[in-house]
DNA sequence: ATAAAAATAGGAAAAATATACTATTAATAT
DNA sequence: ATATTAATAGTATATTTTTCCTATTTTTAT
């Protein structure tokens, strides 16, 4: 048996280290690196890859981006997401497009060839201290969503002002719009995101990343 | 010659591929490992360590106040910083406490080795890359630095609590205090860090982490 | 083409915020 | 000890925010 691997991670250190490290295991061949999610689909299509360990942060193009188009054109090969990420979001949203495991670079390489094998196989690999958060993560991940679809356009818009700290007379202005559409809006953003004023909605547009800060 | 190193990083998986990469170069010899900070420092007692290889974020004791910890006890080790952070705030602090090295663990392994021989021979090593972005962010860093010292105790107090969205009468009551004097502590704390509402002073302590989301 | 949803705008009133002062009492520092 | 700073509380006023309405036009979807 020879699995063969291609790790995509944008610190190069990572990448060989990792070679390093799997490698001791004879039956893991690890036949390219890439360091954006492009490269690594360049090297799928270049190689006969059995599995792809796939981190979330690259420039380029990022992991679940990759995971994405990987889906999208039915490329044969097994995905296994490599994070430092244990934030619920990124799981959630890897699982629910539909990645073959997950584990976190924190956990032992034992869990990692674990995991490696088990998707080689054909089935799922997440992180088993990961199950319990991604179920209980579900729950108000999909409450959040819930709120922030139920916003307009629009309406995503002048919360994301009132997070940059505009007045309503200069969100007005900035969006040339009367100052009473925007008192309107944002009456209705506070009812929609269940908030009572305009420092706990600009507060709920950072957490939920509608801003850079 | 052989370089002493101990490794400091929570991720079980990059120390042992870090070790696997490392020690290609006979020069260098992995004595020890260590999954946080306090772990670091008993290697460092057990062994004769010429450089210790430091990650930043570790349960227990982080890699900023581990360094300290070496500095104020003139514990005779090179410190190098090897970190996925590139905000400058990391640098600053690490040269700040008199780290004497700070790689990236996005950049590749030569520029590494190239730390830890420089280190090791007793002279400073930071990123290339990041030494415009040291000079550039001080600037910013110090004045905001400045507004944070400018606000006393009892300020920095009813400006967390602006961030979590509440009210005057709610801060006044929650500190058992009267609404005028928060009023008051309010318009002095605006004047401080140099905004014109509680909205824009919700998003500066959160962008200054005196709040946790 | 037509119904539904989104964006626009306004009236009116209550609540909260923000600014500019003065002033007294604690706490801290030299 | 004593000067300074921090924390407290107040008066007064202007501004902004927030809520509860109605209503028209524009977009979007079926």
């Amino acid at each position: 048996m020879e699995i063969k691997l291609v790790i995509a991670d944008d610190h190069s250190m990572i990448r060989e280290g990792l070679k390093q490290l799997l490698e001791l295991d004879e039956n893991i061949k690890v036949v390219a690196e890439a360091a954006d999610g492009i490269e690594a689909i360049e090297k799928l299509k270049d190689y006969n890859v059995d599995v792809l360990l796939l981190d979330i942060n690259m420039p380029n193009m990022n992991g679940l981006d990759t995971l994405m188009n990987i889906k999208k054109n039915n490329i044969d090969v097994k995905v296994l997401i490599l994070t430092i990420h244990n934030e619920v979001d990124y799981l959630i949203k890897a699982v629910e497009i539909g990645c073959d495991g997950y584990v976190l670079k924190d956990s032992d390489s034992n869990l990692l060839r674990k995991a490696i094998y088990t998707v080689y196989e054909g089935e799922k690999f997440i992180q088993p201290s990961l199950t319990p958060v991604l179920n209980a993560g579900l729950a108000s991940k999909v409450e959040i969503d819930e709120k922030l679809n139920e916003l307009t356009r629009r309406e995503v818009e002048v919360l994301k002002l009132i997070a940059e700290g505009l007045f309503n007379k200069e969100i007005a202005s900035k969006l040339d719009i009367s100052e009473r559409t925007v008192k309107n809006h944002v009456s209705n953003i506070f009812k929609k995101i269940d908030v009572s004023d305009r420092t706990q909605a600009a507060v709920f547009a950072i957490k939920n990343n509608l801003v850079n800060l």
